[in-house]
DNA sequence: AAAATAAAGTTCACTTCTGAACCTTTCGTT
DNA sequence: AACGAAAGGTTCAGAAGTGAACTTTATTTT
């Protein structure tokens, strides 16, 4: 019979898909004091923004793979909260871009010390020539999807995409 | 200034979560034909009884980082649809098994093909020895993951757990 | 054995995310 | 230059997921 032949975790779908969300309930686990001030899926907008700051709302969308409407809310959360700020695009009188403010800034190196503290909880043993396949196999995942998905957008948009 | 030096592409949070979120993505912009006649996140469910039929809710929650009720909620939709029964469990009047129906267990072989076809594609240029390192981290981070967010609970519950 | 505590599942109000319609500005034709 | 089409952003109704209260059955304590 099929049954047992199936693995779920042999799967990247599914892989993928599970670690992703026990990362963030690992971090909603996280005591009051160690954890940011705001909820998981916004640090994704923060981390683009440390990344390369003024973005417009459109760019966001596509890198965290979210729609504009769910950008949109989570922008108005972060500017009520003071970390980000919209700015009109000069060069585009449709278009706004998104700034970090400085509390913004300053995020960045407690969430980047959180996640490498994380990463090595994860990941002692498994070597550092292991760890920097698997990211690159997710990488080049994430780029062939980035085209399927966006193949009628011609421009990366993604500063990262630029480099290769 | 630390501007340029982040790459969320370089921490697994950010890209599993984004991987993840685009596989979905790109599943749902399937042609009506290809594609499963109900919501992607129901494959998760299927995912877990091909592997190991008769199972209860608990276990599916965790297996798939959902809540009960949302589980629960999933699992309607699912008995609407034929792919599965629930059935009283006869060591425990307060759990449900569940079943897979003859609808459900067909799912299987579509599903598996259109995942292997998938991974094809994505990892064309990506050598089976790098496949099944990037593989054996995320089960890694996973395996840790799991202890770490269900910490206070015994038994492992999934079949894969008890592999190791 | 009775009482107290815990566990699995259900229900419902609430939050988060999405899809569709809309407004405004820009681009492409002619 | 003027028109139609497309693009970025906003809004709002609806879908998906969550948290807390509740029901029923098991387990633990006394």
């Amino acid at each position: 019979m099929a049954q047992s032949t199936f693995n779920p975790y042999n799967h990247f779908g599914f892989l993928t898909n599970r670690v992703a969300r026990l990362i963030v309930r690992s971090v909603e686990a996280m005591p009051e004091e160690e954890r940011p001030q705001f909820p998981p899926s916004c640090i994704g907008i923060l981390a683009d923004l440390w990344s390369k700051d003024g973005v417009n709302q459109k760019d966001l969308g596509i890198s965290l793979v979210k729609t504009k409407s769910s950008i949109n809310k989570m922008l108005t959360a972060l500017e009520n909260e003071g970390f980000i700020v919209k700015k009109e695009d000069p060069n585009d009188g449709r278009g706004k871009l998104i700034f970090l403010t400085e509390k913004g800034k300053e995020m960045q190196f407690i969430i980047e010390s959180k996640s490498k503290e994380m990463e090595e909880m994860l990941l002692g043993d498994c070597s550092s020539e292991e760890i920097k396949t698997a990211k690159m196999v997710l990488t080049k995942m994430y780029k062939k999807l980035y085209k399927r998905v966006n193949e009628n957008d011609q421009e990366g948009h993604l500063q990262f995409m630029k480099e290769n």
